[in-house]
RNA sequence: CGGGGAGUGGCGCAGCCUGGUAGCGCACCUGGUUUGGGACCAGGGGGUCGAAGGUUCGAAUCCUUUCUCCCCGACCA
């Protein structure tokens, strides 16, 4: 992409509004507008790291034997009744009201919905296991917004569903997300730490939060050391049992400020302290709503049995910010090679030097045709505007074309990350982004 | 929901106390000079000062009402 063709509307200086790093950092490089409090619209370059963040999150659930559904923001509230949830969920739920009078509602999460498809389709035992995706916009509308996306009264967030005949079916359905939510972090450059949680106004006796640490995060947590030396990339099979793998996930403590127990057995050279940032929420919650809503099967002795269901969410669009205060530095942003907008940027130091243009533009389009995602800043302006926007937009790599390399064949090849620079021929920077 | 703060060109702010019809920096447009870390000079465009009502000869400024946004705390992907 030309720079010049682009939108890509930065700032220099701080938008007054934003607090945190993550919020200040995503306006001021033109990745989102606010529209309303705790309502943003995405730009393109902030919009091209979410679909990359939601790509990587439903390679994980397809892996995992996740299926992918769409269902509708928009749900009559009658269905909430059915789940008594109507009543409960409270001022958070927006209502609303369709022109013939009748309550709908913004969903805020979908377990009544998906248990409604489950209960209009599904009959037999031998249909399950089920386990339903999607990725959609939700609505809470919080008392509180803040921290820009972080804590959006709308957001996009992926949230499944599984459907088992009995708990031993369920746990297993829980182990399987669980280990999916681990390698889903991993792959976005990020620590995630699982940690026991209350269920909240879901319900259920089985549930874990998974906490991002970053300095910068909402709240304190606690974990044992040993965390650190564990892999999330876990190679897994999801044919096989998981639950050794979810002992040795959960055999050590951790536990956010809330739920910390100072007087814990844990050894306290043992124990660290940090920061951290919810993104994940998984829960086994048995029949509470398969009771409640009549989802049940026929059984192999025509017994009929209400399924056993768990939900699992990721806060998708949360994940942008929780990334960026993971991973910035006063410059501006530095991206995970998984998420970033583009990989590589090209500066071309002087536009009006027919050389370094020449160069450049070769460069740029040996990139495009071996499929490099590369972002050109092709603009008229000065080097120091243009290492200023590729500091704060924060791709990865960045090459710079100057005429005092292009004399000699040369090109500066540049880590966002370490700042580290090497000068190489534009063939061997080419080879080195493609590999 | 309790407590605090703020609304003035796209962004950051001053002006308000002490009413006289809006200013600065950045950004933007035009021309020129520049060009390896956010250039310089000259010229220019853009704001009914959140909204409504009131006081006054006159309101960004004073009064009333209202809306919105932000921050701290209690709750949430």
């Amino acid at each position: 992409m030309r720079l010049s063709n682009y939108f890509l509307p930065t700032t220099k200086e701080n938008p007054a509004e934003a607090e945190i790093v993550s919020h200040r950092l995503m306006l001021r490089a033109g990745m989102v507008r606010q529209l309303s409090a705790g309502i943003y619209s995405w730009l393109p370059l902030g919009f091209k790291v979410l679909q990359k963040i939601e790509a990587i999150v439903r390679e994980e659930q397809e892996k995992a034997g996740a299926l992918a559904i769409l269902m509708p923001t928009i749900q009559p509230a009658d269905l909430w009744r059915e789940s008594g949830r109507y009543d409960d969920y409270g001022a958070e739920m927006l209502r609303i009201k369709d022109r013939k009078d009748r309550e709908m509602l913004y969903g805020p999460t979908n377990e009544e919905a998906v248990t409604d498809i489950f209960r209009g389709t599904v009959r037999s035992y031998k249909d399950l296991p089920k386990n339903l995706y999607h990725v959609q916009w939700k609505f809470r509308d919080e008392v509180r917004p803040r921290f820009g996306v972080m804590r959006g009264r709308e957001f996009l967030m992926k949230d499944n569903y599984s459907f088992d005949l009995d708990k031993e079916g369920a746990i297993r359905s829980y182990n399987a997300m669980f280990v999916a939510y681990l390698r889903t972090f991993a792959r976005l450059g990020l620590k995630a730490i699982p940690m026991a949680a209350d269920t909240g106004p879901i319900g259920g006796d089985l549930s874990h939060e998974f906490i991002v640490l970053a300095e910068t995060g909402e709240s304190e947590v606690y974990y044992h050391k040993d965390f650190e030396a564990l892999d999330p990339m876990i190679d897994v099979d999801y044919t096989k049992d998981l639950q050794p793998t979810i002992d040795q996930w959960t055999a050590n403590y951790a536990a956010t400020d809330e739920k910390h127990d100072a007087n814990s057995d844990i050894d306290s050279a043992d124990l660290i302290t940090g920061r951290g940032i919810e993104v994940g929420h998984i829960f086994y919650f048995g029949t509470k709503y398969s009771d409640a809503m009549g989802a049940t099967v026929q059984g192999p002795n025509d017994d009929t049995i209400a399924v056993e269901m768990g939900s699992y969410g990721i806060g998708v669009s949360r994940l942008v910010g929780a990334i960026i205060e993971a991973s910035h530095d006063d410059k501006g942003i530095v991206w995970p090679e998984s998420v970033a907008p583009f990989k590589v940027g090209i500066i071309n130091i002087r536009a009006d030097d027919d050389a370094c243009v020449e160069a450049a533009d070769t460069l740029y389009k040996q990139m495009e045709e071996a499929g490099v995602e590369a972002l050109y800043d092709d603009r008229a302006d000065r080097a120091g505007v243009k290492f200023s926007t590729m500091e704060l937009i924060g791709l990865p790599w960045f090459i710079t074309i100057g005429p005092r390399g292009v004399k000699n064949n040369l090109v500066e090849l540049v880590n966002r990350k370490t700042g580290e620079k090497v000068e190489v021929s534009p063939e061997e920077a080419l080879k080195r982004m493609i590999g």
